[in-house]
DNA sequence: TATCGATCTGCACAGCTGTGCAAAGATGAA
DNA sequence: TTCATCTTTGCACAGCTGTGCAGATCGATA
């Protein structure tokens, strides 16, 4: 005698019908924006559907309709504060738009990227945004084809369909370098990490670039995972030596403040008079007054509009979306030590 | 003449199907965990919807199984390390174990939590897991007659049929106060927050009557929400008057951090010298060198595996699920000075 | 009163899949 | 060869909803 599965009494449509005593339709058209249904009808309807404790199958209705207001995030790393910022963002933005979020936590790789971009398709998302990871172009086609839009955070390549937005790496990297030559540094430290994110190599590239031609010296340093324990572990490193570098542009904050604590606390040295910061992000830990780090900023909520003008109505076919690029503004603050020469002015 | 939608051929079985020459039942047999398939038809059916691009549609699938294979994740305030840190290893051991993720950022308010569980159970979710805010009791019921699974993170009310997972915040703020005394601190500050929070006013008074008991002087203050502004807010007010505390207990590592900011640059204290302070969470900036806080860990994984269990396999029926209990464990760092007890033996 | 128009309602089909049941095919034994 | 057993396959139904179409109801106007 095996225990049978009892499959609880599901309340659907029907029953809901049956108790207000009107048709299935009138149920349904109760539940659906713009159709016709008198008044009566409609309150019959909700006071039986209140009383049954009715709600409305997304999953047959997305089905049916195509649309199963599904918008799925893409993202590695969600515990760190950018990207928190970011679900933060996205998550409420497109609940007021009526949509819902699923959050895929992915390793980053291509392989676990293309897996979540599958679970997308299987529960036929209309969108996914890409918060980190590069999915392979195989998949990429085979979501397009299935008519899912797709957006792809701080990619540089441009792929036919698939909307884009990025932050100004370029801009704001060659903007710290000149930042860094008025205030009068010479050896500057390059700290990155070892996971080669493209947003990442291009700050480093573009700061060493411009860097150069400002005639600074540079010191490229990576010392493991983008971290605050990678930062400090890279501070340990470059700054051991009797020819320290002067400074220090660090293309993530969390890299940043490791770097300073260590700087400070095992090294002994004074931020900004002895040894300038600059850091990317303005994550919230930036602005604590224990750093005080100059910095620039990923305007997050213009990044989450950006994206949901990607994502779209979902009404229009598939116009080539334009890619966005979006700048990072300078946040200063007390991390870089004031140039010589404006002191004077 | 109006532009006519025109609906993209979807891919679905059938096609497969047609293009593999077989029937669709071979097709849904393929990929289904269990079913009766010859490796040839198998083998056949792969690569035809390798072809087209199949996927499983998991919309239809929860609609006849029942399983939507979602699980909703509710909370407020996901930008903030401890909930950021949360949901990074809830959607992780989800995927682990077949299941997959939807966020509902809610406000918190018995309203926004009600509206999201009204989500919750229009998208056939197999559990929900409300991280923060507290339902109303109807919709409570509502999810369990429609055999939603409930979990419930750090709320004191047993429900049946809700699974639970509470942190031990009484032990823990009780050990608070004794190492405060042990310390040889006399008059202390118990930081918290307005958002009243049902974990937090326990912490709270918790500490409170544990700390009268072993005869030390206590003195609440609530500057804001559960924030690192709140926290610098309190020192500034507590710590501006003549007759100082000489400690805090801070209900959050957030709050604390902003104490100690506050204090040391605004007010130029030194902690542990001066001052001793205490948090809860463990978040990751605890540990970081510019603070270096004592506090007692929300034991994330563990946390995470504990609710694990009460979602359990979805195949047992209504089993009272027991509720658990977890430590918060002590973190020993550097913001408590050393008892001059102690530093004779 | 007869006709027209507007509004509402119900029928029936589509959308995609899982699975019980019976039939067919394959395999082994007598 | 004949029978029995096991595996595989196809049919057809269920699960829940949205919506086009035709019919019904109602009010108003000539």
């Amino acid at each position: 005698m095996t225990a049978v599965v009892r499959r609880k009494p599901t309340v659907n449509a029907q029953k809901v019908a049956e108790k207000a005593g009107v048709s299935r339709s009138a149920v349904s058209r109760t539940f659906t924006d713009g159709a016709s249904v008198s008044p009566e009808t409609r309150d019959k309807v909700l006071r039986a559907a209140a009383a049954l404790g009715y709600h409305v199958n997304h999953l047959a209705r997305g089905l049916i309709r195509n649309e199963s207001g599904i918008v799925c995030l893409i993202a590695s790393g969600i515990g760190t504060p950018l990207q928190a910022a970011m679900l933060d963002g996205l998550t409420l933005a497109l609940q007021d738009a009526g949509r819902i979020a699923m959050v895929l936590n992915c390793a980053g790789d291509p392989v676990s990227v293309e897996h979540a971009l599958r679970m997308t398709l299987n529960y036929r998302a209309e969108a996914s945004v890409i918060l980190s990871g590069s999915p392979p172009a195989s998949i990429v086609t085979t979501c397009l084809d299935n008519g899912q839009r797709l957006v792809l955070l701080n990619r540089s390549e441009q792929i036919e369909g698939v909307g884009t937005v990025s932050i100004d790496n370029e801009g704001a990297a060659r903007d710290a370098a000149a930042m860094l030559a008025r205030a009068g540094c010479r050896r500057i430290a390059v700290v990155s990490s070892t996971a080669g994110t493209a947003s990442l190599v291009a700050r480093e590239e573009a700061f060493i670039r411009e860097a150069t031609k400002l005639g600074l010296e540079t010191l490229p340093h990576r010392a493991g995972p983008t971290s605050y324990a990678s930062g400090a572990a890279s501070a340990r490193a470059l700054l051991a030596g009797a020819d320290r570098p002067d400074a220090a542009f660090c293309v993530t904050d969390l890299l940043a403040l490791g770097f300073m604590d260590a700087a400070r606390h095992d090294l002994g040295l004074r931020i900004p008079e002895a040894f300038s910061v600059v850091g990317f992000d303005d994550i919230e830990q930036a602005g604590w007054a224990s750093y005080e780090l100059t910095t620039f900023r990923q305007p997050v909520s213009e990044l989450v509009s950006c994206i949901m003008g990607q994502i779209g109505s979902s009404t229009e076919g598939v116009g080539p979306v334009p890619s966005r690029l979006v700048k990072a503004e300078p946040i200063w603050r007390r991390s870089v030590r004031v140039s010589p020469a404006l002191k004077d002015a």
